[in-house]
DNA sequence: AGATTTCTTAAATGATGATTTAAAATATTA
DNA sequence: TAATATTTTAAATCATCATTTAAGAAATCT
């Protein structure tokens, strides 16, 4: 006997709202019954799509995974370094910004990031280590070869958590603190600046260690 | 009758405790049992002595602040606002990477910031305000009078998450990407590369604004 | 339609963790 | 030391959630 036409429609929007609430409050602070609320589900839907929350976490982290659009290897071609990181930024800030799909993916990653669950270990890796390897590139590519790898990293980090600004604070007090609402061009604009500032950081840094 | 002396004692244990296991897990994944059992106290204390969870939580969030060493306005006198930041950055990054005292208010701090409880709502202004002036201040006399607040607000936020990573990201995970152990000379050389790549960020963005 | 399987639901059960209670232990003062 | 106040404890209670159950509703297939 085959399977029912409306069958898996309740499961991803179960799936659905629980990427928003385990993205929103993380894992331990989410509750079923609030997931399975915004999902107009009963509670049991929970265990039996997914046996389990912390299946279900997981099976989130995927979903959103896969649902967002992360700043790929800019086609190599012709476009400098600097033009790339340009790209990579812009695209990571507009995903650190959005507060659906691209969003969530990221403030899951913040989340178990800060305060780690144990359950997405497998996935870490897999998901996490290759988005790295892009923008490490590109950083190398701008600073040349004679620099050490720790020197990479640091300007890795230095840009990542830049752009992290808009996944850590919550959007009233950032909106608080720029006395203005956080528009699109507000975000361009910040977007704007963390390249500035970071290529000329790398520039810098580069020099201070040859 | 007049107090017992060995009396705060044990409030005082659980207090430290309740420092502790908030910074590191947050609000709600922090339980009044594990807060007690490394107080060595039995779970009832923490109603005698705070009566509540999160009464406990507010008294942490205010203890860790105290306890904490802050970064102060440095004595302004003859020291240009560049060795002004230096100073500053070194002892962010010191109290960050601290896992007593110092960087518990830092960690209970962000993790308020990633998931607010709402609990401290009152002390959000009064202590953290305070702080950020600090950094404003230096930022805006490196950049001249020129430039608006947005563009200092920016520079603020790009410096702070870039020291940010060292409460983000945990220690084990940090050691696995920079392949060594987190040692005092890391961590100096971390918070050179910050200074660095920060001074020629704000003179960049700086000289972009004119 | 009738048989079969998939979904959905309300209510029951269990587990974990916060809070209370009441009695026991310990200190202080006179 | 006796009287009194403070602190500590184990066990009970309560609340919140996650998980299971068992029965009913809705599709699908023959």
């Amino acid at each position: 006997m085959t399977k029912r036409a409306d069958g898996k429609e309740k499961r991803s929007r179960i799936l659905e709202s629980a990427c928003e609430v385990f993205a929103e409050k993380g894992y331990h602070a989410a509750t079923v019954a609030d997931i399975c609320q915004r999902a107009g589900a009963n509670v049991a839907a929970v265990n039996y799509y997914f046996t389990d929350k912390s299946a279900l976490y997981v099976e989130a982290w995927q979903q959103a995974y896969k649902q967002s659009s992360r700043p790929g290897s800019p086609e190599v071609a012709d476009i400098s370094p600097e033009e790339q990181l340009r790209i990579y930024i812009h695209s990571l800030i507009k995903n650190f910004s959005d507060h659906d799909a691209n969003g969530q993916f990221a403030r899951l990653y913040l989340m178990e990031l800060v305060n780690p669950t144990g359950l997405i270990h497998n996935l870490w890796h897999e998901l996490i280590e290759p988005m790295r390897k892009v923008l490490l590139g590109i950083i190398s590519e701008i600073m040349g070869a004679e620099v050490t790898a720790e020197t990479v990293l640091f300007c890795d980090m230095s840009i990542v958590n830049q752009c992290r600004t808009l996944l850590t604070v919550r959007r009233s007090d950032l909106e608080y603190l720029l006395a203005q609402p956080l528009s699109v061009d507000l975000i361009n604009r910040l977007a704007d600046h963390i390249i500035t500032f970071s290529l000329a950081g790398i520039k810098a840094v580069g020099k201070s260690k040859n």
